[in-house]
DNA sequence: ATAATATATTTGTACATACAACAATTGTAA
DNA sequence: TTACAATTGTTGTATGTACAAATATATTAT
């Protein structure tokens, strides 16, 4: 019976996470996604990422990458160039542009994250995170 | 340390389930918003909605409904009337083809709801869905 | 009754999603 | 080496999201 609210309340629950996260961040002129790739840049400290890196650690997998990193790239908050070993793929990384507004924005998402999480006990919290993953299983 | 994961994985798990639904349904030429309009108008027996009572029900609550009652209209699947009372307001309501459509899609998502749900014990769901609505508070 | 306000929907625009086709480069096999 | 396949990224198109402005009708206040 409780099949289907399963489904339909984790999406409205994975909406609620986004929208609260998507008006933390309006101010900053970032859309949640542009939000996300640069923190996944910023996740490889210096290291440059290729696009397809980029699209595997996205939550949508079927983003278009390439355009989201046009719109950082129209912004300077990222870099793009050939890369020599292999010229299909190109090396983009953060602006230190970029690593400034996510620095500005830090403690803005964690205080959000922290208001959303007190509403739960660690241990509720644990019991739920240990859930998703059960959920997650790849078929 | 968990509270970001959190909103993550959240967002994450959502975006699995919407997935599996919208692959689901894929077959039968509808997106799953269009699926959701069709379904809230079913749950409407018979009595016409307004757009905004369909926006109100949406998971997404910024969608514009009224484009995507455009696309079930070119699909015969609903029906569109201006309301006498108040001639601001149209009456919708879902045909016998649309009716018939979802009787079909039926069984494909409640098997993909009962595949998902099963990976989690009868108490484990209460309390996954207990502990969604902690937070949902609003604030 | 007229003006101002509120309600209900449509339209416009930028950005994103979803999926497919295309182009360039690299790898592999005959 | 040439042909074929795989990889990587770009481009195209329809649909949807997010937000704001416009339009039409109804309600309220003066």
């Amino acid at each position: 019976m409780s099949a289907r609210s399963l489904v339909v309340e984790s999406m409205r629950l994975g909406q609620f996470m986004s929208d609260e996260i998507s008006c933390a961040i309006h101010p900053y002129g970032l859309s949640i996604q542009q939000f996300n790739v640069l923190r996944i840049l910023r996740g490889c400290k210096g290291t440059p990422a290729t696009l397809q890196y980029i699209t595997s650690r996205m939550i949508h997998k079927t983003s278009n990458t390439s355009r989201i990193v046009d719109r950082l790239l129209e912004k300077n908050l990222v870099d793009r160039k050939p890369c020599l070993q292999n010229r299909r793929k190109i090396e983009i990384s953060i602006t230190s542009k970029g690593l400034s507004l996510l620095t500005a924005i830090d403690p803005v998402i964690d205080e959000k994250e922290n208001e959303v999480a007190s509403r739960l006990t660690n241990e509720e919290l644990a019991t739920l995170l240990e859930n998703y993953k059960k959920l997650f299983v790849t078929l």
